[in-house]
DNA sequence: GCCACGCTTCGGAAGCGGCCGAAGCGCCGA
DNA sequence: TCGGCGCTTCGGCCGCTTCCGAAGCGTGGC
């Protein structure tokens, strides 16, 4: 009964897995053949081979003068085997998201993922902003548009930036951020269009998703043409 | 594109390996809890999942002045469940044989396998052979029925030892060795009752079989009553 | 009975890797 | 704006592991 790291540890030498590899297909290596394929010399061949039998990974069969070697098992080809695939991974992968998370989510306070990246472009395709100075300023519809659904632009123009784009890391397009980023989401939160979504046991990451209602889905449809 | 003995030594550190099996369930960690869980301290701990990181093992998202840590995927997960299920296994295994070798194998020119011991079984079990110091010498009933196979006895008591048994490591019941065995093994592979198959491309041992031949089959149950 | 061969054990040297303490950087809250 | 906090980088020490050469052991062949 040994460890997860002293298992893999064994496999963590070079000569080691050199060894471990050419084993693989399930034949049987003589110690001298497994010490030239490694590269080093008989003694160093006899201790990793040691060492790998203790480990249970290789199975050993004296005969004559030549002692046999082979995979310890089933199991052991397969771990191996599933090591080769992690190894053969690019090595750099994007961090995982789940599907809620790339749905709606908190971002520094406004709606990013699916729900925010659509927002903007509803935004900014219905004519209710306009660009100006790599941002956006709200056009005399949006204003009217956004009174009326109680959004408090005054708060929003007071802060450093009224509206701007960021870019969403799920969805690689831009999601409304600034002030208005923020009052909207406030809004949309307070109407409960969107609820929080506590991380659950299987969670990965510890952030809460942004839910929409079943109202907060007929809602955001009817008011911004938000398609669910 | 990393190579199968750096990724598994990733693993194979004690500190690495409980941060990897503390994030084993799915959830992402902080650096410190990380720390605190493989007993290191800050600075060896960022150490680590920076190597981690980089393995691609662990992915990293940073939150604020947190630093969250989670397993880089799917197969990372399964990889080091497979590594668990290796380390859980008692570590000495014995020599796996395949089946074809414990039906019949030549030991030390007689033979051995399951035909090697049912032979033994109904030699001594009929009264063909009886006890004498330590060995086995035949009876008349014996003798008759083993010139009628055409057994040449007088080579047979020639060997140093004329008939004993012989452990046999598949079966752990034992064989009929000493002179007797082998000329028995030389008339069941002369009348080709038995002949000897070359090892496989997928064999593992490269030890020859010993493989009953159809007419083998009939002649070993009606001579020996030696079920197939 | 001797030598050749395959493999192991022993002893010593070199290198790699992990850890800590101190210092530095960025984020957060007052 | 300042201090606290989380995390990282840097420098240095220590221990483990791996390797080779020399010698020893058992097997097999002459």
């Amino acid at each position: 009964m040994t460890s997860l790291a002293a298992t893999a540890a064994l496999i963590g030498d070079p000569s080691r897995a050199a060894m471990l590899q050419a084993l693989l297909p399930g034949e049987a290596l003589t110690a001298g053949e497994l010490a030239r394929i490694a590269g080093i010399g008989a003694p160093a061949a006899s201790a990793q081979l040691k060492a790998l039998a203790e480990g249970g990974l290789v199975a050993v069969h004296a005969q004559g003068r030549h002692r046999w070697f082979r995979l310890g098992g089933e199991e052991v080809a397969q771990a191996i085997e599933t090591l080769l695939g992690l190894a053969a991974r690019p090595a750099r992968r994007p961090w995982p998201h789940d599907e809620a998370l790339r749905r709606g989510r908190l971002c520094w306070h406004h709606v990013a993922g699916r729900i925010g990246v659509g927002l903007h472009e509803r935004l900014t395709g219905q004519g209710w902003l306009e660009p100006e100075g790599g941002g956006w300023v709200v056009t005399p519809r949006g204003e009217a548009r956004l009174v009326a659904l109680d959004v408090d632009l005054a708060a929003a123009r007071r802060a450093p930036r009224f509206a701007c784009d960021c870019m969403d890391w799920s969805e690689r397009r831009p999601h409304l951020a600034g002030g208005l980023g923020r009052e909207l989401a406030t809004l949309l939160l307070r109407r409960k269009w969107l609820v929080r979504i506590e991380p659950a046991a299987t969670d990965t990451l510890r952030r809460r998703r942004l839910h929409p209602t079943p109202e907060g889905l007929r809602a955001l449809e009817a008011e911004f043409g938000l398609a669910a």
